[in-house]
RNA sequence: GUCGCAAUAGCUCAGCUGGAUAGAGCAACGGUCUUCUAAACCGUAGGUCGAGGGUUCGAAUCUCUCUUGCGACACCA
């Protein structure tokens, strides 16, 4: 990765601060070495950048501190307000009057393109993204892949990629043979009608039940799943009829989170390109019978081989993913290929890529699985077979409800509560989800869901609504940039943060990491939140307008980090 | 059994490429609303970074071994 994303730190001053030591050190270090040593203090009083001379103890046999003391001497600190010495290390402080200006003129000048860039140069992104299971409810498991990955593609645009985010519906499978055939056994019309997820999970939850003590219902499901494959018209109209209902449901969802698909292309959709792909397998001489099955020798990657056709000659998941690889290949030509798929799956995508290795698809070495941590309750995976799910529609149908009662409590007379309401409870609960690294396992408990204070989504919410207000107050005084500094030094964190913002975009899309906005718009937040605290904004005097070049800065920036992760912003709350 | 991922404060997590006294939030305790929204701010307390070795001037960070937990190991997805 490149180093100067690694750090998130301000790009220009960092080249300022490695040209004065690169011409003071007069060739010792290479100014990309240089470059590399220079980081972040911990602390603001220890300066803006900091370089230690460690390195250069082994160059120049001495003692870090007299190296530092000795280049403190030679360097042109023309550009800097100051750099001190302390110990083994160069303190860098920035101009903060120059500084602030240029960051929050760019701010202002660009609004919420600030922090864009080109380096996608408008290449494809398929992702692989939700991918709920038609007939089954949706639960926390989907949320995660659904808001990762549209949180992903935002920050893709933001990069200068083209994402085409596609909900890979599980709407074809084995599973299918089981849901007929237990519909055919147990279900009626008029039942599925009326409740039609909650109604389909009974059979199929039954249907698990029951063939444990009655194994032919297996053989009968398989039958049926052939059937379908095969094109039988019953088993068709059952299928259309079970996926229309189910992605009714799901779009409730879908809207409520506001996320929305460029293609619904499910597996089903791969169904009459299996065949292709049976077909290359053999013209490459991939595919070898074992054990009755088609399968491709994956032992060269050191991986077990990859199961293509089932004995009876039905495809399995890596058929259609393999036909799914082949078609974004073909129709997009990708610059990456991404699957945000739990982290259970990682040997089966590593398979994925060896046979499409294998096949010589252009794109396979695009091909990025974009793993999430597992959610469990109890400490035990969710299973719908078992009922232990957790229904998504539920935990935000509490989360509003409690965003409601809070706003009843503390604003009484907002205008718009419902919506606000509405904007904060799924803002809650997709930045929960989003806020921390995604691989992390999550154990489901609501309560630690439902929080809004502290280091969450309304918290940065709230900080972005206090903004709005002030300037809503200051609606009639002149906005400027430039002019003057803000005194203030609790306004310098803030200034410093919002310049970080273009290199976090650039982090989070090179780790495709949607935690890494979240924590940047808490840290704002936070850093704006003590500042407000702490000084009065709209005092008269010479230095409001450009306080309020901060407010506006920093509102602009907390609602474009909000919807990169796809959480809406009230101006009001 | 093999492979993968993880282990940091009571809980949930940060800790960027090894660097200056290991940081937040929650929970606990105390303080701050006649003044821009207290969903906020300030403070107190809380940690031999799972254990042991190695590399290094320097290790939570790299490496090895072990322990514990979770996951994956062909006819599910």
């Amino acid at each position: 990765m490149d180093n100067c994303l690694g750090r998130k730190i301000r790009m220009d001053y960092k080249q300022k601060v490695t040209a004065a030591l690169t011409a003071a050190l007069d060739g010792q270090l290479t100014a990309d070495e240089i470059s590399n040593k220079i980081e972040r203090p911990k602390t603001s009083d220890k300066g803006d950048l900091a370089f230690p001379t460690f390195t250069l103890a082994k160059v120049l046999h001495q003692a870090p501190q007299q190296i530092a003391k000795d280049v403190a001497t030679k360097l042109d600190t023309t550009g800097f307000e100051k750099v001190e010495v302390v110990g083994p290390y160069l303190n860098f402080f920035f101009d903060k009057n120059t500084f602030s200006e240029e960051t929050l003129k760019t701010v202002l000048t660009e609004g919420a393109d600030y922090g864009k860039n080109e380096e996608g140069a408008g290449g494809n992104v398929p992702i692989d993204m939700s991918s709920p299971n038609i007939a089954k409810p949706m639960s926390m498991g989907h949320l995660r892949s659904t808001v990762i990955g549209n949180s992903i593609a935002e920050i893709l645009t933001k990069n200068g990629y083209h994402p085409i985010k596609d909900n890979h519906l599980g709407d074809w499978g084995t599973q299918f043979g089981k849901l007929i055939t237990a519909y055919k056994l147990w279900g009626n019309e008029a039942d599925v009608k009326r409740d039609p997820i909650n109604k389909l999970v009974e059979y199929y939850v039954r249907f698990h039940k029951e063939d444990v003590e009655h194994p032919e219902l297996d053989d009968e499901a398989r039958e049926w799943f052939r059937k379908l494959e095969a094109g039988d018209p019953e088993a068709h109209k059952l299928w259309a009829w079970f996926r229309e209902a189910s992605l009714q449901e799901f779009s409730q969802v879908y809207e409520e989170l506001g996320v929305t698909f460029d293609t619904f292309n499910g597996e089903a959709f791969y169904n009459d390109k299996l065949e292709e792909v049976v077909q290359i397998l053999k013209d490459k001489n991939l595919l070898v019978e074992s054990q009755g099955a088609q399968v491709v020798d994956l032992s060269k990657y050191d991986l077990n081989p990859a199961l293509i056709l089932k004995s009876d000659g039905a495809s399995l998941y890596i058929t259609r993913d393999i036909a799914t690889a082949l078609y974004r290949d073909r129709t997009y030509a990708p610059a990456k290929n991404l699957y945000v798929v739990g982290s259970e799956q990682a040997y089966y995508f590593k398979q994925l890529k060896a046979v499409l290795t294998e096949i010589g698809l252009p794109s396979a070495s695009k091909l990025q699985y974009v793993p999430f941590g597992l959610i469990t309750v109890d400490g035990k995976k969710l299973s719908t077979r078992s009922g232990r799910i957790i229904l998504l529609a539920k935990v935000l149908e509490e989360s509003v409800k409690l965003a409601g009662e809070e706003i009843n409590e503390k604003n009484p007379d907002l205008p718009n509560k419902e919506e606000v309401a509405h904007q904060v409870g799924v803002g809650a609960i997709v930045f929960g989800d989003l806020k921390n690294e995604r691989t992390n396992a999550i154990d489901f408990v609501l309560a630690d869901q439902l929080k809004f204070e502290g280091e969450t989504g309304p918290y940065v919410q709230y900080a972005h609504a206090r903004a709005e207000s002030i300037l809503r107050k200051a609606a009639s005084v002149d906005v400027k940039a430039g002019g003057n500094e803000i005194s203030d030094p609790e306004a310098w964190d803030t200034i410093k943060t919002l310049a970080d913002f273009p290199a976090t975009v650039k982090m989070a899309c090179a780790e495709l990491e949607p935690s890494v906005i979240a924590k940047f718009a808490i840290r704002l937040s936070k850093t704006f939140n003590k500042y407000y605290a702490h000084s009065k904004i709209l005092a008269e005097d010479a230095e409001l307008s450009a306080r309020l070049a901060l407010v506006k800065a920093v509102s602009t920036v907390l609602k474009e980090s909000l919807r990169l992760l796809g959480v809406q912003a009230p101006d009001e709350m």
